[in-house]
DNA sequence: TTGCTCCTCACGTCACGTGAGGTGGC
DNA sequence: TTGCTCCTCACGTCACGTGAGGTGGC
């Protein structure tokens, strides 16, 4: 019975799917209860084993009656898919240390704000101009000259508290692509 | 109308989409045509912005209206997810390099062949165990010894087609990934 | 009249998840 | 009778893609 198919990991309702879809079809006992054989069972680890290297349930089906594609050249085009994921991943983890990190020093800014940090990031999609970068420091030095000790200390705090949900990891790709993103001029400062 | 907003590199249907959502919502002229006035195309840019950024249309639409949680939360929350799919990536990536690595060396493996050597690795997801490695040089050495120089010629051939399509970078980390998975005695051997 | 863009249904995608409602053997 | 597992519909997910069939202004 499923529940036995069930210590592969699966849930019942994975197996009732590869049956409505054919890729495996258990027979029934009177009472029409899937009943799955022992040549079931190797059925379903290899459809494990080819869904863990990223086969759709049709590429794996194919494969596995020998009537799909190559299947070499099926997993070289799935390293080259997983590459691109991987980059475009990358690319977008980049961004988001982007805003993060220049979130960091900033305190508790509206998610208006942050919009619209985000939009001129992706409209330039390049790091600051010397421009905006001077005009970020002058506003950031304007305003910790106004704070008083104890809005100091409330600063501290919130920073602590934003970056607290971060695994060290995390927090040393931040400062690493904030070292990149920013001049020297800004980092020495808090 | 939509054919100017396609000028932000979205479909015409993705624009009827944001609009059915509650997204993004203009005027319509007697016609019923879609107008979209200076606000409309501002808070487009900021959806595509918010969007390039992974969030999800409904996440984008409380960030924008101001219902929703904080976007500071949210974007450490999609840093998250993204380097758990950057580490799976690379998880998979790795597999897939082993078995075309593993594959190199052996003539036309059929699809059954390499099944089941994804299942061995899906099975142990471990590098081989001597005694297989044994085996496998075992058997690879008697089919070298009883090739003609003509089938050995022809294996060369195919393996250079197998390896064709790749970049030089993937099978720069092909060869490093085989090195770390076999014993030094499998690489000279070719 | 011929093209062109625009419109509204409405089904399809992918691999299941999630109730709703019912049945057979302890 | 009470639980338990099993079953079959059938809709929902997410962001649209893709025809099908019709309309208004040049």
């Amino acid at each position: 019975v499923g529940e036995l198919a069930q210590a592969t990991g699966l849930t019942i309702r994975a197996l009732h799917h590869y049956d409505r879809v054919g890729l495996l079809t258990p027979t029934r006992n009177a009472g029409g209860h899937r009943c799955y054989a022992g040549s079931d069972v190797r059925r379903l680890h290899q459809i494990v084993a080819l869904r863990g290297f990223g086969l759709s349930l049709t590429e794996i089906a194919g494969t596995l009656d020998g009537t799909g594609p190559d299947l070499h050249d099926l997993l070289r085009r799935q390293l080259e898919q997983t590459q691109e994921r991987i980059a475009a991943g990358r690319r977008l983890q980049a961004r988001l240390l982007g805003v993060l990190g220049a979130l960091g020093p900033r305190d508790q800014p509206s998610a208006q704000e942050i919009v619209e940090l985000i939009e001129e990031m992706t409209n330039m999609d390049q790091a600051f101009t010397p421009q905006q970068l001077e005009q970020m420091a002058q506003q950031r030095r304007e305003m910790m000259d106004r704070l008083t000790p104890q809005e100091l200390a409330d600063l501290q705090l919130r920073r602590e508290e934003a970056t607290s949900g971060l695994s060290p990891d995390q927090l040393t790709e931040m400062r690493q692509h904030r070292r990149r993103l920013l001049p020297d001029s800004w980092l020495p400062d808090s």
